[in-house]
DNA sequence: CCACAGGCCTGCAGGC
DNA sequence: TGCCTGCAGGCCTGTG
């Protein structure tokens, strides 16, 4: 169940074996994920070396020497793990209590900075991820990437042009933070942590932290440094581990330990003075976590 | 059996 | 009629 933080998490573990590395084969041991696998797929990338592991949203791109890119989501329940050998890749899984029978990609490779190749290993139990390959200069006019928002980091989540979007819109504050139209990398678990931090109600109109000449309010300010905030401090953490995520290396993100609300229902607010109890309400069929006494 | 899980696409209904 | 928006449902498997 990556969001942003979790994916980049992946991508740190996984670009020093992938870059500069030549897809020697590549194994599907399914014909589908999400999506069948288009044909060809495989042979499509074997022989191919990786040039940069990069990322857009919740996208792993994997630009490829001629060009083209393999992007790769996770779905909720997607995860790579690295092994110098299929036993230990194996291992590495049985350990993390992984079902080898959700193994559904397999990368072996070979580079300089591999002696004796490597293997990545893609397993997802759930199958919402997927992946795809882009030829060269279609990524920003494919669809899945032609109508993404704004990355939430610091100096690319702009509250002024996140003003334009919200503007007019009676939709709440918890889905208009959801959708990837407008900021792209968001997930169910950083909007509830990013609303508690700015003191707002995830049930407030998006529109309503709008200014009349459609600029960002004083409100909209503040939530957009802690939306880039609580991302800094999730990516610092190693993202969070909570059921199926781990990083590529087998070891665990530390940030659930510093929700505030996530998965705090009927627990104390945490924020300093204020005595209100974390309560849990459904918006379009999601969860989600606040306090209703000190976000308003 | 039920509810729920970190995502996101499709289709439908309602408002203008 | 169209366009936009917002929401329920569905995709899968696993866990409590």
């Amino acid at each position: 169940m990556p969001e942003l933080p979790e994916v980049e998490t992946v991508r740190r573990g996984l670009a020093p074996v992938l870059e500069g590395a030549v897809f020697d084969r590549v194994e599907l041991r399914r014909p589908d994920l999400r999506f069948p696998f288009p044909p060809g797929f495989a042979g499509r990338l074997e022989g191919r070396t990786v040039a940069a592991l990069g990322r857009r949203a919740k996208y792993l791109l994997a630009g490829l020497d001629d060009g083209a890119t393999l992007a790769m989501h996770l779905g909720m329940s997607g995860s790579f793990r690295v092994a110098d050998s299929v036993a230990a890749a194996d291992a590495f899984h049985h350990a993390r209590g992984k079902d080898e029978r959700h193994d559904h990609v397999v990368f072996a490779l070979s580079g300089a900075r591999l002696p004796g190749g490597a293997r990545v290993v893609y397993n997802d139990p759930r199958r919402f991820g997927f992946m795809i390959l882009v030829e060269p200069g279609g990524l920003e006019r494919h669809p899945l990437f032609a109508h993404l928002g704004l990355e939430p980091v610091a100096g690319a989540l702009d509250p002024d042009a996140l003003a334009a979007r919200l503007a007019g819109r009676t939709t709440s504050l918890k889905a208009a933070l959801l959708d990837q139209t407008l900021i792209a990398g968001l997930g169910n678990i950083y909007v509830s942590e990013a609303l508690w931090r700015a003191g707002l109600s995830p049930r407030r109109a998006a529109g309503s932290l709008v200014r009349k000449d459609g600029r960002a309010s004083g409100r909209l300010v503040r939530l957009t440094e802690c939306i880039v905030a609580v991302i800094a401090d999730a990516v610092a953490a190693g993202g969070s581990s909570l059921r199926d995520y781990v990083r590529a290396d087998g070891s665990l993100g530390m940030f659930q330990h510093a929700f505030r609300v996530y998965d705090r229902e009927d627990g104390p607010c945490l924020r300093p003075g204020c005595r209100g109890v974390v309560r849990r309400l459904v918006q379009t069929g999601r969860s989600t976590f606040y306090c209703p006494v000190c976000q308003r």
